[in-house]
RNA sequence: GCCCGGGUAGCUCAGUUGGUAGAGCACAUGACUGAAAAUCAUGGUGUCGGCGGUUCGAUUCCGUCCCCGGGCA
């Protein structure tokens, strides 16, 4: 059975033209491959331009999945995407080929390859009623119904606060007692070559902000503008996909262009900073650590092949 | 030239009835188990425009100069 090539790095670091020159590497040699996304963003088909997912021509005849599948009305759970990736992974093993995740969301990564704890899906009332509560409110709740978790988590995280809350009223038990138990990964199963990507920061920042003034010149208002047009809730990921909340604001007339720009540029580069520190603490130590520009592809190739 | 307003952190600004200062953002560091491009946490940032004066002590009061707005000529 081949290996799994895994290319994890932060936004704008040159994974996916990685993957694809890695690909093409191995065809080179008669061995076929398939890049398959790991990002959140390029899930979704309404983010083609915004969500840098690789174009036609970027793809150079090496086969792409999972960028682009779901719609944006359907949000992705890191399980969700792990189950697709693993179909994929065993399809592609099937025909002998090489899989090559290419991704920055290391939720979703660790979930492929760990598995994660088997919650049952929430019941859709408990999901609404949980998530409009407050902030403080739901942290209340939670130090009563789930006081371990209450009290392991910031009371300002409304995120986890929630989901803590609407796993003990969903399934009358607290979470901690469901992350017992992980189940789905195929890390055990497969003979991964991963590499991180750990670009200098300044060197990072700078591709961060010429990429996303390159997609406001490449259709990304175009793509806000129909995704609008979809009246979508909010809430949902591909709403809070970086440049979408900036880019709406300008088609409301809230701030001029510029303005959009500099904010976009800027929440790209915070999420860049967040993704570098995910993908240090949280990868395997073991797993190498390319801190090289990947313009420079050699050591890459070499951790990979190896 | 005159009048008014302003010059405090990288940015936008608050403040000190005189005891050398603080917010947001940026930045740095970190956390991360099912919407993670999410959600959070921690932490420095400084000749308080320059020079004089008063004072035990001035970023604060006074004088003067410089710079930036706006107005009048």
């Amino acid at each position: 059975m081949p290996p799994v090539a895994l290319i994890a790095g932060p936004t704008a670091s040159g994974k996916s033209d990685l993957a694809v020159r890695l690909a093409l590497a191995l065809s080179a040699r008669g061995q076929d491959a398939v890049v398959i996304n790991a990002d959140s963003a390029q899930v979704y088909s309404d983010l083609a331009v915004l969500s840098a997912r690789p174009r036609m021509d970027e793809t150079r005849g090496v086969p792409h999945r999972l960028f682009g599948e779901w719609d944006g009305a359907a949000p992705c759970s890191a399980a969700d995407w792990a189950v697709a990736a693993r179909r994929e992974v065993e399809q592609a093993h099937r025909r002998q080929a090489v899989p090559i995740l290419v991704g920055g969301t290391g939720l979703y990564i660790r979930t492929l390859l760990d598995g994660i704890a088997p919650v049952p899906p929430i019941a859709p009332a408990v999901r609404t009623a949980v998530r409009a509560l407050p902030v403080a409110e739901a942290h209340a709740a939670l130090a009563i119904e789930d006081p371990e978790r209450a009290a392991a988590l910031h009371p300002a995280d409304s995120l986890r606060v929630a989901r803590a809350l609407e796993v003990v009223r969903s399934t009358g038990r607290p979470l901690a007692a469901w992350q017992t138990e992980r189940s789905g990964g195929i890390g055990h199963v497969i003979t991964l070559h991963p590499v991180v990507l750990m670009p200098p920061r300044d060197w990072l920042y700078e591709r961060c902000d010429r990429r996303f003034a390159t997609m406001l010149e490449s259709g990304a208002i175009a793509e806000v503008e129909a995704l609008l047009a979809r009246r979508l809730d909010p809430s949902l990921p591909v709403m809070r996909a970086i440049g979408v909340p900036e880019i709406a604001a300008y088609l409301a007339g809230t701030c001029g262009r510029d303005d959009a720009r500099t904010r976009a540029q800027q929440a790209t580069r915070n999420y860049a900073k967040r993704q570098a520190t995910w993908l240090r603490h949280q990868c395997p130590p073991e797993w190498p650590r390319i801190s090289t520009q990947p313009n420079d592809l050699a050591a890459c190739f070499d951790v990979l092949f190896q």
